[in-house]
DNA sequence: ATATGGTTTAACCAGGTGGTTAATCCAAAT
DNA sequence: ATTTGGATTAACCACCTGGTTAAACCATAT
């Protein structure tokens, strides 16, 4: 076989595909072998067992989803301009990566100790953030609210409508890809908007 | 052995359980059997296949997450109201039922066309809900916006966190279930406050 | 007592699963 | 040309899975 590089590679890509679809107990080996034609042997030769597998894809996966994430933790940036930046990036990422939400999450909650070590790699660390936020918003940036609040806000806004397609694609978009496609569109804008371009009303 | 009620209930309600926590692939007919305390071919005696066992236990799951989505979609109340009565509810049956709306979200992934039945046997139309809406942002009852973004909004703010519980604990909680558990009480008030006590800020 | 019929069980089965093994292929080094 | 060693394969295996079957159980009606 002549793949764009080692086999090994080919079949981590294949097999993250899979697995993203079908998660760790759906996904077989034989067809995690035969997407990526060759012998099921082979998956064995390069990734000793299915669970060796999957913990690679998965790995990969899960960290594909963190520089976004790192950058609104660590980076420098006024916070107005993290939060939109966040909401358009990742917003685009995942409707590249449609299934990737789900399936991080469906293996977080299979197994929610396999977090923490990646996230410790990841070296993410949320204090610097948490304290930023207060800052601006005694500043009057930003929304006042309990900062871990905020973060949980943004990122439920940004990735459930994508683990919500299936329910929301034919309840809301009249099974229309295009329509759901063009709401995810302009929350990229609304996202922001909510959290930065507000304020709390004095009267009721 | 002696149940609750009958052995068929009994069943349903272990299979349930089971199938919430490991979903349909996860999940072992032998393994229900064990937690119900019954020999495995009752499981088949009563619900003739797996298929059919799960197919009752998540139309029961969903079912029973519906009345409070219901009364968002077609009830008489005034919108603040209606937000402030969804997000408290919803909250509450969720911290009772927590790995509930991501069973449902899982299967719904794995068969998208599952829903539709369901749907319409719940007779949900959120065509009237979507008029209220306009009618009382016109008032200025509410921040104006697109009303489909606001349902997602609303529900991605109330269902995410119970999603992403094995992320969101070890990160802002300290892996501390109660303060989990006090972070998931105050967006009960958190999340109303959102979408009717903010205005758009007119500067900037 | 015993016949009845829904309930429950133990034993079994075919097919699928992840995983192993030994043989073969094949390109590079000698 | 031969050797070498990684890459690849076909055949196989033990185990598990959902599902079946025939027998046993047991409360009730006769």
């Amino acid at each position: 076989m002549n793949f764009n590089k080692t086999t090994e590679e080919h079949i981590l890509r294949i097999a993250r595909n899979v697995f993203e679809r079908k998660g760790f107990q759906g996904a077989r080996m034989q067809e995690i072998a035969n997407e990526a034609g060759i012998n099921k042997s082979l998956l064995h030769y390069y990734y000793r067992s299915k669970e060796k597998l999957f913990h690679n894809a998965y790995r990969k996966a899960f960290e594909s989803m963190i520089p976004d994430v790192r950058e609104i933790f660590m980076g420098q940036k006024p916070i107005k301009e993290k939060i939109r930046l966040f909401a358009d990036s990742y917003s685009r990422f995942l409707m590249q990566n449609p299934n990737l939400p789900h399936f991080v999450l469906h293996e977080l909650n299979r197994d929610p100790e396999s977090l923490l070590s990646i996230i410790k790699e990841a070296g993410i660390d949320p204090t610097q953030f948490i304290g930023q936020i207060k800052k601006e918003m005694e500043a009057g940036n930003i929304m006042p609210m309990d900062p871990r609040q905020l973060m949980i806000n943004i990122l439920s806004m940004t990735i459930f409508p994508f683990i919500a397609k299936p329910i929301i694609m034919p309840v809301l978009c009249g099974n229309d890809q295009e329509v759901y496609k063009q709401l995810i569109e302009e929350r990229k804008k609304l996202i922001p908007e909510f959290f930065t371009n507000v304020m709390i009303k004095d009267d009721n």
